[in-house]
DNA sequence: CCGTAAAGTCAAGAATTATTTAAATTATTC
DNA sequence: GAATAATTTAAATAATTCTTGACTTTACGG
């Protein structure tokens, strides 16, 4: 694969450029955002690495950029632990994914092949989610059980996405903040079990059978039966 | 967590012994690498941690032994200053991470983060524990035996996939101490003997063959016959 | 066999965890 | 910028799980 890694600490640089090379993918490295705009725009990359924090150019503005050409490429945000809302700036920005620095080289991996594999088999993520007489469409974020359409707010949607994506797998709350809250870090509050709430009261209060389902100390499952 | 350090160097050894002690984590030390593998071998660890430069087996060579045997224990590997060559030939030994001394000990943390939670979304993680007619599914939550599907609690679920983990092999009241219920302190309570006769009554009393044995003075093993 | 130490059993209270409601804060919309 | 909706916090209540300690039973060495 193709990638262009642009990083200015050259620690972190050289450190990526080896590991990856390794991996047998070729690395370009631009240390600025300036050149790392214009190689992204002259040459064809399979993943862009972008750190947030650089001289000339940040990250994101790369990012943006990027994306205002080409929708396709995954891109992946190295953010330092710390600037949080990076994450979500980044996102907005239209980065696929993010890592917050330090991290494990086998975790950047494992990053790496998730989002190239998801190119590869992408129209799962806008069919439509099915358990029992329940169904989301998360392109037309219409949300029914049997029949009858039922209205969800954005974060109630997001946590119901979520839960059907991970039908029949117990997710913890821990799993439940990363995905739809998008922070790691628990704030002792209890927003979940309060969201749960409001799910199972619109969509398992009048309705047979139970979807949503609690196991004590582990975590909350989706699942019929 | 269970972590085996293997570090000569008395000064840092005893500073990360101390702050890892400080987080709750069990730590054992070896001082040189012969003893560092042994240890390795005849425990089992959440996570090793080794310093490349050892007197007697370098921390290189422990890693590949390790890795011979066990694919999935996390290592990470501590290289000094200016020995930047040794990193590529740690992860190709078989680590998962290295850290460059000095490093802030947040980040040695962090790392430890990254590199156990990357564990449990392993796939060996999620694979389903079998033993006989019984079956663990971690990523469900679900035990059944004979086609049975059995309750657990979040304990006896966690204690029962300690013993599946190990099966074949005698685990001590301690080794279960540090690994389900994550402290290394004997309170002199009978809490184990407690959750084993929970297990045994919902796992072992209606079925054949038992498969919950008691090695007296040593501990639990679970096996078939 | 007998004594001692180790392991097993049980019930009750302590502690933890989950649910629900309401109120407070924050974001959106007109 | 007021009104409405959405999100989050907080607190009370409910449910479940965990732990303990007293007691019984079993295993093992002499």
């Amino acid at each position: 694969m193709k990638i262009l890694l642009v990083e200015d600490e050259p620690k972190v640089a050289s450190f990526l450029h080896q590991g990856l090379t390794e991996q047998h993918h070729t690395v370009d490295l631009a240390a600025d955002g300036v050149l790392g705009l214009r190689l992204a725009q002259t040459n064809s990359y399979d993943l862009l690495i972008l750190d947030t924090l650089l001289p000339g150019l940040s990250g994101l503005e790369v990012c943006r950029q990027v994306r205002a050409h080409d929708t396709s490429v995954p891109i992946l945000m190295l953010t330092a632990l710390g600037e949080t809302d990076d994450k979500i700036r980044g996102l907005d920005a239209g980065a696929d994914d993010y890592l917050v620095k330090p991290f494990a080289f086998q975790e950047l991996l494992a990053r790496i092949r998730a989002l190239t594999r998801r190119r590869h088999d992408s129209p799962s993520a806008n069919s439509v989610l099915r358990l029992a007489d329940l169904s989301l469409d998360p392109s037309r974020k219409l949300v029914q059980r049997a029949g009858q359409t039922i209205q969800l707010t954005a974060r109630e949607f997001a946590l119901l996405e979520y839960l059907l994506r991970s039908q029949n797998r117990v997710v913890s709350r821990v799993d439940i903040l990363e995905h739809v809250w998008e922070t790691s870090f628990d704030t002792g509050s209890n927003v979940i079990d309060v969201y749960i709430n409001f799910l199972r009261k619109k969509l398992d209060k009048d309705f047979t059978p139970k979807l949503i389902h609690t196991l004590v100390g582990m975590g909350y499952v989706m699942k019929e039966e």
